[in-house]
DNA sequence: ACAGGAAATGTAAGCGCTTTCATAATAGCC
DNA sequence: GGCTATTATGAAAGCGCTTACATTTCCTGT
């Protein structure tokens, strides 16, 4: 139907040169095997017409394709985007290319998209998180693909890991708010169906608090969507559901920005009346006012890690190790403070 | 060297069904033109083997590839991210496949990617501005692949667009500030190299306050990275430079975001001491207090217009339109106001 | 029961590339 | 100059797939 107009093959180029394609096919891959003036003939009629290698006809007899691929649950999301951007950058230093898709967090999607990226031919996959359908990942073992999972520690089947544990992570925040004297808490979480990170922060921060005797009622804990409309609204739930809350843990830093912003609007006084810690520490945190107290995750060094991971796996690297952990620390600053006297 | 264990082909399916691979390719491409019985037998064994056709070998036969590539400056920005959830989204109902590039603002490294999606046989691509270089546009030209200009008007090369006009955009700011009586302004500005949608604000904004016979000192037009901490310091010097400013206008919504929260920190109220508007109207812009007058742009539906034209193009449909314009209009919130007495 | 056409399946070529193997050109040596 | 050891090039196969064409199978109607 649709014609490539200027289509241009090796052939063309091949017979432009008056040579043969294998000629050419070595001008561009194997250099040193190729007289300096044929080279430099080839070269001079591969500029001219334009010719681009199909990727697809060369990784079909290489058996390589120097695509490495990621799943991120959406891009609409500053912690992912910028993750990506460093693990493409890590990439491109061993000469690969990234493929990037989004699962818009749902596990049926992610496993079209592992499908997906399968037929392109990459040859490694980081997965972020852990809520992959156990199905695609068996197919990632027995093809023998290199994968990797992002964002938490504990990987299924055995797999590997660059991460850190949600469950443990969110225990900062919560320890630091206790230390303050706080006894009455809320927490505003991220959705957490089909997303281990959002469960484990959840579950790790109820952990705590029950350690220490506290118990949270069911409607002190909301769940929203990634937004700041949501996290408003979610604001809104928690003091209705109880009035003398004075402290929330967020999933996240967007959720807590929101939290922060309607608790503003309101006349609540953070920290005064109320202490917000976030989860994240994305790049607007420190500069909100006030700023947001929040639990910093090496982001970049755990997405760096995990395409140095991934490239030794395609390398045949053995006795990589199962769990790489990234940083994660409590970065205390001007949303959370002690506990109001009543 | 390193061996796909698993990598199931056609041939592989066509034998474990016993039947030819002709009658697999039908099976999956025409499967009307397969009886029932085998295309089951068939469809087991696939699922069985976990077979995935190879795309590249794919497309080398049919010559199309189903998939089209789009370059944005960074992932890092939530314009874009968002922007291409939503171009995807769109070519998803078409039945095509999405390939996200970055070019860090590097027309060279655009030229690279768009070679790079050339090679793997992108049938169409989405570009971000227009700040190509010449040769990589006229490659795709010769070669026929359609492409589209996303957030700009004026195409160079007579190529289609889906945007904008940038300068008329921010004039509807400027026209705001005016009519609030404001008489001392400074600009914030994104770095405007290789940048046409930057330059063309800055020039704008320029262009409007000299038709009101105002005319802006070098100093008080400030370029700043894409971050808030630079944008912080854009303000600081801006109120250096000329202490009577009323009325700074941005360039975009996170310089403006950081502006205003530095405004505050230093005691300048806004918007009784200091208007802030921003470009492009960003989700957290309405949440922040005082929330962000902005220039509103519907850069989703930008977007879909950019991936049906492109699709349309494709599909070689004549007579389109060379240039789809976005809307684009200005949101008065709380961050300005009448210029200060004095 | 059988011709004739429709429907189902198989055979084989070829998409653009790399690479093995064979051949041609060049150099080195006595 | 004639011989071999190198080096440079070409011919052709094949990667996994689709499809035109050939072949076989299955229905029809009589």
């Amino acid at each position: 139907m649709k014609k490539n107009i200027g289509a241009v093959t090796i052939d063309h180029v091949a017979s432009a040169a008056k040579v043969s394609t294998a000629t050419v096919s070595r001008a561009l891959n194997r250099p040193d095997t190729v007289s300096t003036a044929l080279k430099e003939k080839i070269h001079d009629v591969i500029k001219k017409l334009g010719y681009i290698p199909n990727a697809g006809a060369r990784s079909l007899m290489l058996k390589r394709s120097g695509t490495i691929g990621a799943i991120v649950p959406t891009l609409d999301n500053a912690i992912f985007a910028q993750g990506l951007a460093e693990f493409q950058k890590q990439l491109n230093q061993s000469g690969h290319q990234l493929l990037v898709a989004s699962s818009n967090y749902e596990p049926s999607i992610e496993t079209n998209q592992i499908t997906n990226l399968l037929a392109r031919g990459v040859e490694g996959i980081a997965l972020f998180g852990t809520s992959q359908q156990r199905d695609a990942l068996k197919l990632l073992k027995t093809r023998g693909i290199p994968y990797i999972h992002v964002g938490s520690l504990s990987a299924p089947l055995g797999g590997y890991a660059s991460g850190f544990d949600n469950r443990e992570a969110i225990k900062l925040g919560v320890e630091h708010l206790l230390k303050n004297g706080h006894k009455n808490f809320g927490i505003l979480s991220g959705i957490t169906h089909n997303n281990d990170r959002a469960k484990d922060r959840v579950a790790g921060a109820l952990e705590l608090l029950a350690e220490r005797k506290i118990h949270l009622k069911p409607e002190v804990i909301v769940e929203c969507q990634y937004e700041l409309q949501e996290a408003r609204l979610g604001l809104k739930k928690l003091i209705q559901s109880n009035p003398k809350i004075t402290a929330i843990i967020c999933g996240n830093d967007v959720l807590a920005m929101g939290a922060l912003l309607e608790a503003e609007r309101q006349g609540i006084q953070i920290p005064r009346d109320l202490s917000i810690v976030g989860f994240d520490d994305l790049e607007i945190s420190r500069h909100l006012l006030p700023s947001l107290t929040t639990i910093h995750i090496d982001s970049i060094g755990m997405w760096a890690q995990a395409a140095s991971h991934l490239i030794s796996q395609i390398n045949g690297v053995d006795n990589l190790s199962k769990k790489i952990k990234a940083n994660v620390n409590l970065v205390i600053r001007e949303s959370s403070a002690a506990a109001p006297k009543r």
